[in-house]
DNA sequence: AATTAATGTGTCATCAGTACATATTTATTA
DNA sequence: TAATAAATATGTACTGATGACACATTAATT
């Protein structure tokens, strides 16, 4: 091969190697949902770049090759947090041009819900930590849109489905669920009419059992009914306009 | 730069050339609804590869480094339709590491709302045809899951959102209305309790016209107040579990 | 003029959503 | 040991949405 030869197979590969279809990368970014001291937590770190310095990020990570979608959620989560058996949902993809600093990056946002206190992280580093979901101001990259509409997608989601119950421990009282509900939607919630609303969806057993670390009457203890313990809930079928 | 030198930078190039992470192609696919004939259709066209030889695929392009997610699915629909005044929304990412025969390409799919009527496509060839969504069997890829996703979230939004009225035109009869939402949510309804519901929710102006081309008695004419009129619907807020 | 086929409307029963108050139980304190 | 404080537990009445259901009216057709 002469060197000009190399030259124009150099050239030729440069122009493949930034082939524009191939030249935007695709990310996937967890938002990670815990819930802890009666508030609404995200499990965020430290931007390792420059351009963000001091700001916080999602943990997220390059889709290999290799992997699909799922696959690389659950990747990031059992890496940074060390679990794989969570709940895990897509919520949808973000990819503004000028999203990353460092080139294309398109990224595809999953929220994942966490119980805190059964799981504990091996948080490796105190760059890695959860924060109040109410206390977040600025992030990196268009990462608080994201968690934004996260939230949002989860608010929704609490509402409609049983997936409140994997940011608790198996078993909790109503005061600690309701108080949870709130936390995610931001309001307040009238005891007997939230009490009524949740005996009417039939999620819940009474495990006759109380609360025993509390400084005052003890509640019951219910757990979710194993027949809504799923780690992955698929959506439910059309609400009916009316059904005739 | 000697030979030697070039072979190893040409062997550097190949490498990051196929360098993981940029070996993933990104596409838009546009689910575009449409109604005719009493039937929710869908936009398709013949696939164009030799595997899926005689199944329709949707409409979609591999996305430019320059453009946008929504500007990628703009011109997708600009291209094939001449119209680029539509509503449009995203749906999900689909990204199973199998579901392209060439290669690795994650998708992200949008759905589209557009009046048949009114917006005569430049259907350039017999290739590209509307397709009644309930007689659609097989499909390319994995378009036909996408397809499935996309009117489930169709279906969602017209509970809940004024999104149904792009695929009619200006005026309409409350007959009609009723009609695509029974083609779209795929049950029957009750005219009385339709009307009572369709009129509490108040999107409605009644332009104090008739039908004229009815051979039966004609009904009045309504068309969606302006308020409501928005291309991009974004979403509302939280619906309250209970306001204190 | 009679017939046909659609439009247009109201009532009643049921259920979900919401506002609201009192008795009970346990831990704590005097 | 008794009194107090703070939480749990529970029911009723009002309002509005949902859903089942029937009859009079209007316009085109025969």
């Amino acid at each position: 091969m002469t060197e000009k030869e190399l030259r124009l197979k150099t050239a030729e590969i440069e122009k493949i190697s930034h082939l524009d279809y191939f030249n935007i990368a695709i990310s996937v970014d967890c938002v990670i949902f815990g819930y802890e001291d009666k508030e609404l937590k995200v499990l965020l770190i430290k931007s390792d770049l420059e351009e963000f310095a001091d700001l916080y990020s999602l943990l997220g990570d390059l889709i290999r090759p290799d992997e699909d979608l799922e696959t690389a959620s659950y990747r990031i989560l059992k890496e940074r947090t060390g679990l794989d058996d969570v709940y895990l949902e897509q919520v949808q993809a973000f990819g503004s041009i000028e999203r990353h600093p460092s080139g294309r990056v398109i990224t595809i946002a999953y929220y994942s819900l966490i119980d805190i206190k059964h799981h504990k992280l091996k948080l490796s580093h105190n760059e890695l930590n959860w924060h109040p979901v109410n206390e977040i101001r600025g992030m990196a990259f268009d990462h608080k849109l994201i968690l934004d509409t996260c939230l949002a997608r989860l608010q929704q989601q609490v509402m409609e489905h049983p997936v409140i119950f994997n940011l608790l421990p198996e078993k909790f009282s109503l005061r600690e669920l309701q108080e949870l509900y709130e936390a995610i939607l931001g309001v307040e919630l009238d005891r007997r009419n939230f009490r009524k609303k949740i005996s009417i969806k039939d999620w819940l057993e009474d495990i006759d059992e109380m609360e025993n670390d509390v400084p005052h009457r003890p509640g019951k203890l219910y757990k979710l009914k194993p027949e809504f313990k799923k780690k992955a809930i698929r959506k439910k079928g059309t609400p009916a306009l009316q059904s005739s």
